[in-house]
DNA sequence: GATGAATGAGGTTTCATTCAT
DNA sequence: TATGAATGAAACCTCATTCAT
């Protein structure tokens, strides 16, 4: 039962994704994510109350996660463009991986700021400070030179992400982890030079 | 009659994009475009046929112009760094100019990708082919390294896009120009030294 | 002047008996009507005044003319059945050179019997009149049985009208007069045998 | 459930009828259709999803049904005129019991002849195959003259059709079954006298 | 927990018509 | 006389949601 029902929520978060994803929040309606998840409309309501529940329910649901994190261990054992390569490497791969996710926040941050923002703001000040914290560290070891940590994490990102955008939703070119490595080279044999000593 | 005319149309494209930015195409009604501009709903449709093609008058209407090309001769006499300096603190100001017309392509590109992708695609190619230009000339002059020209403009463009991006539309701060200058500074900093020889 | 303005309302007029008959009353527009004369909406209605106006003008101006009448002396000089088959044939050519007309008599009688009726019910009875004298004459000549004048009248004419309706607009078989004749003397046929003496 | 869904169609399929049989089809509102049923417009919509669709259950539903054929027992036992007389009879009784459906049939022919023509051809076709095999019959049995029997169903039936149609739609005079006994009788009598031998 | 039936509110769009020139 | 621009009213239809089972 609790299985069952489990189950049949889950289904409803997934085509919920699916379906916001494709057509945005409005466009998307409860009756096409009922149908689509094969439940009757009034299922979803007795799970969600509304429809903005529902959207609530599908950001927390698939929220990133921290595996940068996990891999900063090893990240501070390679040399600095190494460690640049794989960060990069680790950030555009959940890029790729949340990808839906992320066409609904792109979307609806617009019209629904107070469900996107809390979500979403604490996500990026981790992930900034983070990464700056690491760029502290190589500049202490005297590697690095002396500018903002957290400015030039969010240069070193903002390129990966604005790259990522552009070829995923204006040129809709559905890119592969492969086709991505050359230009995460490219981009961190940019942002090394510009940032070691 | 036709200055009246023209009147009319140019309030009601100014109060499509107005609420279109600021809810989205779904979100904005004809109602309310049309009580903004202080017309009757019946207007709008006569002049723009239906919402969709509304949609269509906002985006041609406002559609970027090339302020960069304009700038190519005096940028070409400029020391490379204060040179990639007015780059992005032109792209930067249109922007801060295009605001709302930027949220409606981030929020409807995903819903309307017909609508948005003729139009914005081919802005885009020009902008990094010029910057690309310009990188290629100076690497026929031996002032800069050997990269990729077109990843390296995206590079640049990319690390301001996605500031702006940040700033305004997650964090929403509303930021000036003068509020940006110094950021600018930094990643012209770190990009210059990263590609020059 | 006068000669271009009744030009003018003249086109309208056609155009207003070609659209309400081929979509109905209801179904055809103001606009697509004026469009068709080649004239502006409101100069249709500087004419009519209201489309109610418009629908009268069509029904007076294609009203149906007696010609049964003009052709009764020739009738009176001819055999029964001769003279029954060139009613009939009479009959049936107005029906045809009317159809448009009729179309909007048999599908707005419905919903504008009070604009209907006053004009069609005259022409009707008159009809009648004019065929039941005829079947007195003989009558009283002799020929034929004593039997309902106006009856038989109806039942003639019934007959035709009858069997124009379903081919023309349930078979929508567009017929010429030719594709008739037999038809038509089929039932003058039976209808001679059944009232003659 | 089964049973109170199906009384709620039910009743706007009553109220549907009535009203397009009244006002037409574009005329009747889907507004007051459902007023006039008792329920929200929405449920009407939710029944035949769009307002054609409903004019299409209005027409099956109320569909013509042989009962003349059932009756064909009984008028092969009956001689000649009594057989006729009996035919008419339980044609214009279909007639005055259908009066709705026809008049919507008749308002609607023309601007909807794809969806009323499907339904009233074969019913027609079969109307008059059934009476021509009746005239066959007869003229096997040398008590009718030659004639083909297709064209005189028409004949016999076109009297009576045309006859009710003036009654009730031109002259609007709501006959009921006895009223119209007589006429019948006359009818009758005129096309048996044109048909036997 | 799940659902078929029903709904109030509101969406875009079209219509006949008027105003000002 | 003729018209381009504007409109109030209302059309069909859809949406998120509730009720009763």
């Amino acid at each position: 039962m609790t299985l069952e029902s489990q189950s049949t929520k889950e289904k409803i978060l997934q085509s919920a994704l699916k379906l916001f994803s494709k057509k945005g929040y409005l466009g998307a309606t409860t009756r096409e994510i009922a149908k689509d998840a094969g439940v009757a409309e009034v299922t979803l309501f007795r799970h969600f109350t509304s429809k903005e529940k529902l959207l609530e329910g599908v950001l927390e649901n698939y929220s990133f996660l921290p595996e940068l994190k996990q891999k900063m261990p090893e990240i501070l054992s390679l040399k600095y463009e190494e460690a640049l390569h794989l960060i990069v490497k680790t950030f555009l791969k959940s890029l790729l991986t949340r990808k839906d996710t992320i066409k609904i926040i792109k979307s609806e941050i617009l019209t629904h700021p107070d469900k996107i923002s809390p979500f979403f703001q604490p996500f990026l000040r981790e992930l900034y400070e983070t990464l700056a914290n690491y760029f502290v560290e190589m500049q202490r070891g005297g590697i690095l030179k002396d500018f903002d940590p957290t400015l030039a994490s969010r240069a070193l990102l903002g390129m990966v992400f604005s790259y990522f955008e552009v070829e995923e939703f204006i040129f809709q070119r559905e890119g592969s982890q492969e086709s991505y490595e050359q230009i995460l080279r490219d981009f961190v044999y940019i942002f090394a030079r510009g940032t070691l000593k």
